[in-house]
DNA sequence: AATGAATGAGCATTCATTCAT
DNA sequence: AATGAATGAATGCTCATTCAT
């Protein structure tokens, strides 16, 4: 039979919750079919009449999570009318709800490190053009607010935004790993927006002295 | 004979350079001890005859390359006079020499990853106090710039340093995952060293207007 | 496939036949995985299907066989009313028919001498079980022969048992081992018997003459 | 160098006493040459200059306690005059010294059940004679008991001296495996050594009531 | 479509023995 | 005679994938 058929309606989205279930708790090189089946409730031969292999299922769930993580995003996006208050959101974003993520961003992780190296497969692509989609988003925000007179004039939003992206990425990384544990209090919070706004609104730095000492 | 001394001299070398050269294309897991072996030129279990295992093979591989990036970084350190003009070669350095450590970095992702989720063995520790050592690096010499008056005064040295050092993090992520390619010219990079040094020397920030509009 | 299920029929057992055999032939330690699916003429994976481990399939063999002796001798004691005559006929069958048992004695010898050295595992507890068992079989007997006026008064049985089960298992090691090979004849056990015999039945021993002479 | 020669005088004995204590400890499967060498002080390599190979290693030790073990024994035998008493110092010692013997025991039993199985080599008859000449001596001792009137007339000497060593066997067995714990105390000795002695001397047995009921 | 039994390649580790120095 | 580094064969176990039913 071919893979990627559905034939059972609803059965491949059960296979998927129970594969995204295992694939969190343990990570893809520890998830084996069996308790993937298991999960599942069904015979292990089965996943093969759904998905061609383990590395497609993986791909599969990979997929979904990240379209309902971007979903999620996008929402909060709109909630916001200035560019400063969308940057603000996303920033506060990152801070408190990203750890929902955290399963997922480990799966990243795990993929980045193992599967990516192989092949520059479908999945890695998809990962760039994921990150780029967003880092796109993010200059577009910029751009609106230096239109809008929000941030500074002059700003180099490509520059800015990748700054932002790599920001945004590091403080998952760290959340993700379970680093800087118990440093999520509200003025630690406050502390680090602040930081980055006031690199992008404050318009008279005279930047830093001696730079070259 | 025991583990860990080294009776040929530049063998023990010779095992490390080779495992290094096998596990930064393939990965831990990907990496059989037979490859190393023949990478080395040697019989296979002569290997345990310089390393305890696997694990404690990558161990010292790992711990080499991290103490020749620490060495490298604190001589960095110690060539700038003021708080400021440091943190400017930090970032300098993340910037542009932090892409030879493309293939550790791969490696400790890896680990994060996989072995991380199973044990809190030595190498996972030895990890943590790594990154509380930048950390606390960092965090001094915001302190210093402080009292220098190069900062800010009030300035959150702990939350500033946790930013930069998940900024830091996510630039090397980025860096090892082949991400913003490209955008490495100069003034890009002038662009995102001043945001983060303006969000630390400007004190008469009065914050982001409509900050939650 | 779960281990200890038993989906074909008959295949578990195709499987433990062949595992005692090359168990019986070669002893545990120098039984291979290899060896045993050679044997039942399967796949070395496919005997993971039944069995968790090497360990575990050796402790079902040695079980089964265990069961079976046990059975046999059960079906013994049974047939005789008094506990004269049930000792009669355990020791008639010690030396007759427990040469039946040699490979598996020598497997539980080679169990003691080495395994059990290290761990107190399941076999172990199972081995000392049984042997208690047989212990206070014994021991009931001797206890019902005192009550019925078969053996004399005072009889100190759990000394007796001890002794006895000692003897047993001296017979069983000596036949394991053959040792005293020939000396297997009829007057030769009747005189074996009656000594043990005699020692549970003369109440009136004066005791050797000049014992400390 | 050929094994066997013995350049450096004691050396070998060093060796064996070193290689004793680990086999010991250990078993024989679960010493390593190293072990043995480390514990000798000297080079893994050194060994095969003594040596043939570890089997040959171990059937020196191994011959050398058993001779230890026979001088004692024999030593005890020639303090008393009368056979009764020279079987009930053997019969003593069966209880309360054997224990020294308890690594030697658990050797021995090792031996049998691994080694013993593929060669019939040297060791294995070695055994065999040893075993022999105690069957001997313990006949010796009954035929010359009977001759002094000591044992009741018409005793047959093989299958009580065979019933003898048997039953010492199955004590040492028992012993070395730490079976019957605890049941050392003077009178379950005493009951036990009355009832082999009973066997021996009362003459006026009847024999068992209703032997075949 | 579903099953699940069978497969077999793949791998880290141990250790007795050798031999060049 | 002594060394000890090098060797390499040997083995239990896993698990993704297949395929006959």
């Amino acid at each position: 039979m071919k893979a990627d058929a559905e034939p059972v309606p609803g059965k491949r989205e059960a296979i998927m919750a129970a594969a995204t279930k295992v694939f969190d708790g343990r990570g893809f090189a520890a998830t084996t079919m069996d308790a993937i089946a298991a999960e599942a409730g069904i015979a292990k031969g089965s996943l093969y009449n759904y998905f061609k292999n383990k590395e497609d299922l993986f791909y599969q769930v990979f997929e979904h999570a990240v379209g309902q993580s971007e979903f999620e995003v996008d929402q909060m996006f709109s909630q916001s009318a200035t560019a400063c208050g969308k940057l603000d959101r996303i920033l506060d974003y990152s801070f408190t709800e990203m750890s929902k993520y955290k399963a997922l961003g480990r799966l990243v992780l795990e993929f980045w490190a193992t599967a990516a190296r192989k092949a520059q497969g479908e999945l890695a692509l998809q990962l760039r053009e994921m990150h780029l989609r967003w880092q796109r988003r993010i200059e577009a925000i910029l751009a609106e607010g230096v239109r809008r007179g929000e941030f500074r004039a002059g700003l180099d939003c490509a520059a800015a935004a990748s700054l932002i992206m790599q920001t945004l990425d590091g403080i998952q990384l760290h959340d993700v790993l379970d680093l800087d544990i118990g440093a999520r209090d509200a003025a630690y919070l406050a502390a680090l927006k602040r930081m980055i706004l006031d690199g992008l609104t404050n318009r008279a730095s005279g930047g830093p002295p001696e730079m070259r000492a």
